[in-house]
RNA sequence: GCGCCCUUCGUCUAGCGGUCCAGGACGUCGCCCUUUCACGGCGAAAACACGGGUUCGAUUCCCGUAGGGCGCGCCA
C-alpha cells in the first residue's frame, strides 16, 4: 500500500502549460497509470509577482483538453509556507542551516567579481561559521543550508543513470528568504515529501537541482523520491524552443485544428519508443510506457509529424466527434469565417453528413472547416477582385459562367443524386477539375492556401455523394 | 569561467559487440490509383560528429576533441 505509485505534475503559474510542460504531465500521467498509482497536481505558486490565476486556469485548462486528469485537490505550494518555514526551522535548530545576513548587494558584487576571475559562481560561505553575534544591525537574514563539503552527492537517475558531483561544487543554497518565505528548493523537497511523492518526472532543467534538493531531504533525514529528468523539447532549428516554433500554450494546438489524441501521440513519441511502433491509443501507450525507454538527447518539434499524425486521428475519428471536436475550436475560427457560436442545428446536420467525405482529406479541423467552405459560405457567392484579377480573361469568364450554378451547391449536399451531378457537370460545359484551383482562389483570395472549395470534392466522391443520397432518400 | 547532460538519415527514432554495406516513421522525390485535391499502394535518395584506444570484431564499451543543451538567483 505504501509501495503505491505517486507522481507529481508541478508547474509554476507564470505562464499558459507550453508544449514541454505538457509533454512532462503526459509522462507523469503515464507513468501513474501504468502501475496504478496516482498523479497529484502541484501549483507552485511561491512566486507572488509572477503567479497569476489566469495562467492557473489555463494550466487546468490546457490538461483538461489534453485528457490529462489528476487525482485529488489542486495543491497550492503557497498555502504551504508555514509547513515549510517549519521545516526551515528545524534545520536551523539541527545546525543543518545557519542565517547568512549577506545583502543581495553584496551577493552581486561577489558573483560579478568571480565571474571577473574566472571563478565559480558560487556562494563563498562567509556566513556558514561566523558567528550571528558579528550580524549587522538592519539586516534581515536569509537561512541557508549547510551543506556538505565533501564528498559527492548522487542522484540515481531513472533517466539520465547514475549522475555525481563533487560537493565541492554545490554552495549553499537559500532555503528561507530574509521576508520569510521559503524558495523553491525547499518547498519542492517538503512538498514531494508530504505528498507522499514516490516518482519526480520532469524536465532536464532540473537535474543539477535534484542534487541540490537531495543534500536538502539528506539533512531533514529523509527518503528522496526516485528521479527521472527527461530532455527538453528544441525547436526545428535545434535551438531552446521559442514561440516561433512550438512553444505555444496547448490551447494553441487546439485552435491550429489538432486532436487532443493526436497531440498526445506525438508528445508520446518525443523522446520515449517503443520498437517500431508509431501510433498508440491511450491505452497501447500506458500499457507500454516505460522509464528506460525514454532517450537522453533533446528531441526537435516537427509540426510535419503532428500534422501527419493528426490526418490519421481525424480519418479515424467518429463523424460526431469531429464536429464536437469542431465546436471546441469555433470560438477562435468561426468569427473569420461567418460561422456562429453555438454553429446552427442545419449547418451542424449538413457537416455531419459531409463529413465521410471531409476527413478524408484533412489533417487538421481547420482543414476540415475549409474544405466544408461550400457548406458555410454566405450566399451569395462573390468573387475575390484580387484574385481573379490574377486570371486570364478566359478562365474568368469560366468562373462567372459556372458561378449562379454553384449556389445551388449547399441544396445539393442534401439531396444530391449521381445523375444531378453529371448534369451540372455538363451544363457547366467545362472540366471542373481543370477550374478548381483558380475557382478556389477566386472565390477565398488565398491563391497559395491549402484547397478551401473544392468544387470536385462534392462533384466527384462517390462515397461522399452515396452517403448524401441515402440520406436524401431516407428523409 | 565552473558543474552536469547530450551527439544514428533533414526530423522523431530502432539498435543494448558480430544478425547492420544500419531497420521503422514523418518529410522529400518517382510510379500506380484518381475527371481535381486528398486517401491508399509500390519504389527511391537519405545517417552511425571526429580522433584515439579496448577487442578476433565496434553504431554498440572507454578516453579525448568538436558541436549542442541545461544549471550556477532571497525565479521556479
Amino acid at each position: 500500500m505504501s509501495s503505491a505509485v505517486v507522481t507529481r505534475f508541478a508547474p509554476s503559474p507564470t505562464g499558459y502549460l507550453h508544449i514541454g510542460g505538457a509533454r512532462t504531465a503526459l509522462f507523469n500521467w503515464l507513468y501513474a497509470r501504468r502501475f496504478g498509482g496516482r498523479m497529484l497536481l502541484r501549483i507552485e505558486d511561491t512566486d507572488r509577482e509572477r503567479s497569476t490565476q489566469g495562467a492557473i486556469d489555463a494550466i487546468l485548462d490546457g490538461m483538461r483538453w489534453l485528457g490529462l486528469d489528476w487525482d485529488g485537490d489542486v495543491i497550492y505550494q503557497y498555502a504551504r509556507a508555514d509547513r515549510h518555514r517549519e521545516a526551515a526551522e528545524s534545520l536551523l535548530a539541527s545546525g543543518h542551516a545557519y542565517r547568512c545576513y549577506a545583502t543581495p548587494e553584496e551577493l552581486t558584487a561577489m558573483r560579478e567579481a568571480a565571474r571577473a576571475e574566472g571563478r565559480p559562481l558560487r556562494y563563498d560561505g562567509r556566513w556558514r561559521d561566523r558567528d550571528p553575534s558579528e550580524a549587522p544591525a538592519g539586516v534581515k537574514p536569509v537561512i541557508r543550508l549547510r551543506a556538505p563539503v565533501e564528498g559527492e552527492t548522487v542522484v540515481e537517475d531513472g533517466v539520465q543513470g547514475r549522475v555525481v558531483w563533487q560537493n565541492k561544487d554545490l554552495d549553499d543554497l537559500v532555503l528561507l528568504r530574509s521576508d520569510g518565505n521559503p524558495t523553491y528548493m525547499l518547498a519542492v523537497v517538503v512538498d514531494d515529501h508530504d505528498m507522499g511523492v514516490t516518482q519526480v518526472i520532469r524536465g532536464d532543467d532540473h537535474l543539477t537541482n535534484a542534487a541540490r534538493q537531495r543534500q536538502i531531504s539528506d539533512a531533514l533525514g529523509w527518503e528522496a523520491p526516485a528521479m527521472a529528468h527527461i530532455p527538453l523539447i528544441h525547436g526545428a532549428d535545434g535551438a531552446k524552443l521559442s514561440k516561433r516554433h512550438g512553444a505555444l500554450g496547448v490551447d494553441a494546438y487546439r485552435d491550429l485544428g489538432y486532436l487532443p489524441a493526436a497531440l498526445r501521440n506525438y508528445l508520446v513519441r518525443l523522446g520515449w519508443s517503443h520498437g517500431d511502433q508509431e501510433v498508440f491509443s491511450t491505452d497501447e501507450m500506458v500499457a507500454a510506457f516505460d522509464l528506460a525507454s525514454i532517450g537522453r538527447s533533446p528531441a526537435r518539434f516537427d509540426f510535419a509529424k503532428l500534422e501527419n499524425l493528426n490526418g490519421l486521428y481525424i480519418r479515424g475519428a467518429d463523424d460526431a466527434d469531429l464536429v464536437t471536436a469542431i465546436d471546441g475550436v469555433l470560438p477562435a475560427l468561426g468569427p473569420s469565417r461567418g460561422i456562429a457560436t453555438p454553429m446552427a442545428p442545419e449547418l451542424r446536420e449538413k457537416l455531419t453528413t459531409a463529413m465521410p467525405g471531409l476527413k478524408e482529406r484533412a489533417k487538421t479541423l481547420v482543414d476540415l472547416l475549409d474544405s466544408a467552405y461550400y457548406l458555410t459560405a454566405a450566399r451569395p457567392l462573390t468573387l475575390d477582385e484580387k484574385a481573379t484579377g490574377l486570371l486570364g480573361s478566359e478562365a474568368r469568364e469560366r468562373l462567372a459562367a459556372i458561378l449562379p450554378a454553384l449556389e445551388a451547391l449547399p441544396e445539393w449536399t442534401v439531396a444530391a443524386t449521381e445523375g444531378a451531378v453529371r448534369a451540372f457537370a455538363e451544363s457547366a460545359a467545362i472540366k471542373l477539375g481543370q477550374i478548381a484551383q483558380p475557382l478556389r482562389a477566386a472565390l477565398t483570395g488565398r491563391a497559395t492556401s491549402p484547397p478551401v472549395f473544392d468544387v470536385m470534392a462534392v462533384l466527384g466522391r462517390a462515397e461522399c455523394l452515396g452517403r448524401l443520397r441515402d440520406q436524401a432518400s431516407a428523409a
